[in-house]
DNA sequence: CACCGCATGTAACGTGTTACATGATTCA
DNA sequence: TGAATCATGTAACACGTTACATGCGGTG
């Protein structure tokens, strides 16, 4: 959803084409994440067909540039009122491959949790390599961004060495090869996703 | 790419079909990413023609468990053996949303921002809360997912306190309805990407 | 009987990625 | 001339979500 959303904030500065939204969006996140230019295209397709935007007639230069309706406007404000949800956003891959090799046989837990954490700490210089790079303040969009992304690689670290020592407490016995049945009745976290 | 390397995991228990695999896959993670029974099967079709996996044959009460190939099991393995890339996660809603609101008119931002604060302040109270439920051992997966996320929250938190200081800093300024050109050549963070 | 839990699927849609095809302009 | 950049699109595919359809078995 954040890229129709993206496109939409981009609209409301001034109707620009495709190719300048991407340049536009790229620019803003520092490259952080690279937009293709052909999902533009099918976004801005299925914008128009929801009456966000509207295309304005096609230029000497054989540009389509779009422009911001008020529905789009309406939708960006509702956009940028709501928070984003932690329940919606997609899973944690490195949360899951954890959880999972608890009870995988054949599995060096101790292992997977070293070697995720070492490309983490290598990222982790690497962002803050570039990170002085730019200070002024037309670079403040995607120095927040690289800060987001410290921020999660530095909490990804931290919530790696609690769980080694976690593990170091309490060591994984993968019992047995199971036997009778599966999953006990959760009874678990369903009152957070109720609230 | 999780869930299909999570029925691998599972599958690595012993052969189980679809239903089973919900309900192991969801006791695991705690309910924290509800998955839907539909896509299981979808992907069990992928993994059967990609040689992953192959159904057993039918059991008398008409359920069709899945056994593990050797292809398989080697697919796991590198599963486990290569650490997430944080370069390929998808994107951080939250982050772009800010970015995004430094340039575009008519955005309070430090209203943004403080809601955002508000929700995941909220929900870092439920985990807390519900948290302390289970401590037993073989609730240990989910309580180690419960802590990433726990963690997470709190980075954004952090996060968030980080950047409203930085714009109290360093106030905003639209400075107008632009007028020419877009994108001035980023000279961003690509390094981070190369290497 | 009617409802619920188990169990297997299919269809439609949105989103994202990759790759390909096509032109216009610019510049060495 | 030939390559790079600007610019617009399409096709194929993977993944995720929601909803729907179907059948079996047990229980009130």
């Amino acid at each position: 959803m954040s890229i129709r959303h993206s496109i939409l904030a981009l609209l409301r500065r001034e109707p620009m084409h495709g190719y300048q939204l991407r340049a536009a969006f790229e620019a803003s996140t520092g490259g952080t994440w690279p937009l293709n230019i052909g999902q533009i295209y099918t976004t801005l397709g299925r914008l128009e067909r929801d009456g966000f935007v509207r295309p304005l007639p096609e230029t000497e230069s054989g540009q389509r540039p779009y422009l911001l309706t008020t529905a789009g406007e309406s939708e960006l404000v509702a956009w940028f009122d709501t928070p984003v949800e932690r329940a919606g956003r997609p899973r944690d891959e490195m949360a899951i491959k954890l959880a999972l090799a608890l009870t995988t046989p054949k599995v060096d837990i101790p292992a997977v949790i070293q070697r995720q954490r070492t490309a983490t700490m290598r990222v982790l210089q690497e962002y803050t390599r570039v990170k002085p790079a730019a200070e002024c303040p037309e670079e403040l969009p995607w120095l927040l961004v690289l800060d987001a992304l410290l921020f999660q690689a530095e909490a990804e670290i931290r919530w790696l060495d609690h769980c080694e020592a976690r593990l170091a407490r309490h060591p994984v016995q993968h019992p047995a090869p199971p036997s009778g049945s599966t999953a006990p009745a959760p009874a678990t976290v369903a009152s957070v996703k109720r609230s």
